[in-house]
DNA sequence: CAAGTGTACGTACGGTGTACGTCCCTGGAG
DNA sequence: CTCCAGGGACGTACACCGTACGTACACTTG
């Protein structure tokens, strides 16, 4: 009758699920156990705790990445790939995103990403240092990005919502943001990345020039 | 012998003290009565719910952002010193960080600052639509930033721990990684944050250019 | 004085993570 | 075959959580 036996796989599958389904604070060992059809303890024999089982979900999500990295390529194409690719799980996984970035990950799917982009910026002519500052910068726009796609932090349209935050705005103390409320509101969240991503390509290009 | 009546005002700060001095995690309506020498229930006279409780914690920390704005000053000063007062709120509360950060404000408390901001693109030469571009690019990296200062985002130095994501790290699978793992395990967050916001600065100077 | 109002509080309910002990099912040894 | 050891599934139990509800008391107002 058990179709399959129960794996860290399956609980972090059904974990994803719940999360997708109905966000991460509807997450529970009680109610992914009923998910699964299973008594709640019985997790436990394949996960040491909700926190490790959140961790398998991050290193889920994150090792799903797709990576076409292409040496031979620019390297801001490179780079431009790298990027989009890691912004792809956020808009596959978007309820998990929070989950994902605000967890401390020491695992190998969250070197490997670190790996490629390193590999990249070192190709194209960065020094060793050089090339980890500025991939501290390209995480810390991205994760930046990704936490506002997903609604955690203010696009100024709050997600699914008549907008309540910039319509009422008091036009005397706010002028600005009650005069920009329509370009405050809505957001396409492909062109703004793009746009940032861009804008920073172009200011990594410029550092790059004195080594050339 | 009640030295001080219990107030919205009160809660908060207790609040923010206990998220501070324990994590946000140990944040209990129980405890937090516990610390006002209170009963749990004489907190919602003051307070809907814990979340409108965090949602106050949010908005105290944000106000408290110190504004020295000089609309005389070059805007490439005014959007690095209005960068600089966000950053210096997380370094003063980072354990209330991710909870400021987390929360989605609607409160006038989270409209000054982007009030602020585009008033500054806007006298640099910005229309509408750009500064609200702009700023969105700006919020991005400081929001990405401050996660990874505060220690949720990977600084791939374990926050006050001995070094364990990078240093284990197989030489063979990960090259770039093994090979740097003495500048990616120490960060300079406030060196590391500079060298981005003049990067993001001198990008935007960039896009102003057409403008001017 | 009486009535009304708002704050503090205790109790109670349904939920959480998980430690612990018990069952049963399987596989190998004799 | 029997017998036994090991491991997975499970139920119970505990401490803690947020908060709905009812009560008791201090105060203002008439």
């Amino acid at each position: 009758m058990p179709a399959e036996p129960l794996s860290r796989p399956r609980i972090v599958a059904a974990a994803i699920d719940l999360i997708e389904r109905e966000g991460a604070d509807a997450v529970s060992m009680r109610r992914i156990a009923a998910d699964l059809g299973v008594g709640v303890m019985s997790l436990y024999n394949h996960v040491p705790s909700k926190s490790a089982l959140l961790d398998g979900v991050a290193e889920a999500v994150l090792s799903q990445i797709e990576f076409t990295d292409d040496p031979d390529a620019e390297w801001t194409d490179r780079v431009r790939m790298q990027a989009r690719a890691f912004r792809q799980i956020a808009h596959h996984y978007p309820r998990c995103t929070m989950v994902v970035v605000s967890r401390q990950l020491n695992s190998t799917a969250g070197l490997l990403p670190v790996e490629r982009a390193l590999s990249t910026l070192r190709d194209a002519g960065f020094g060793g240092r050089e090339a980890v500052r500025v991939l501290r910068v390209f995480i810390a726009y991205i994760v930046g990005s990704l936490l506002r796609e997903v609604g955690v932090t203010p696009t100024f349209a709050p997600v699914h919502r008549p907008d309540i935050a910039v319509a009422d705005a008091d036009p005397l103390l706010f002028p600005q943001v009650s005069g920009l409320a329509g370009p405050l509101a809505d957001c396409d969240h492909e062109a703004e990345f793009e746009f940032g991503l861009e804008m920073l390509i172009q200011a990594v290009a410029v550092q790059l020039k004195p080594y050339g």
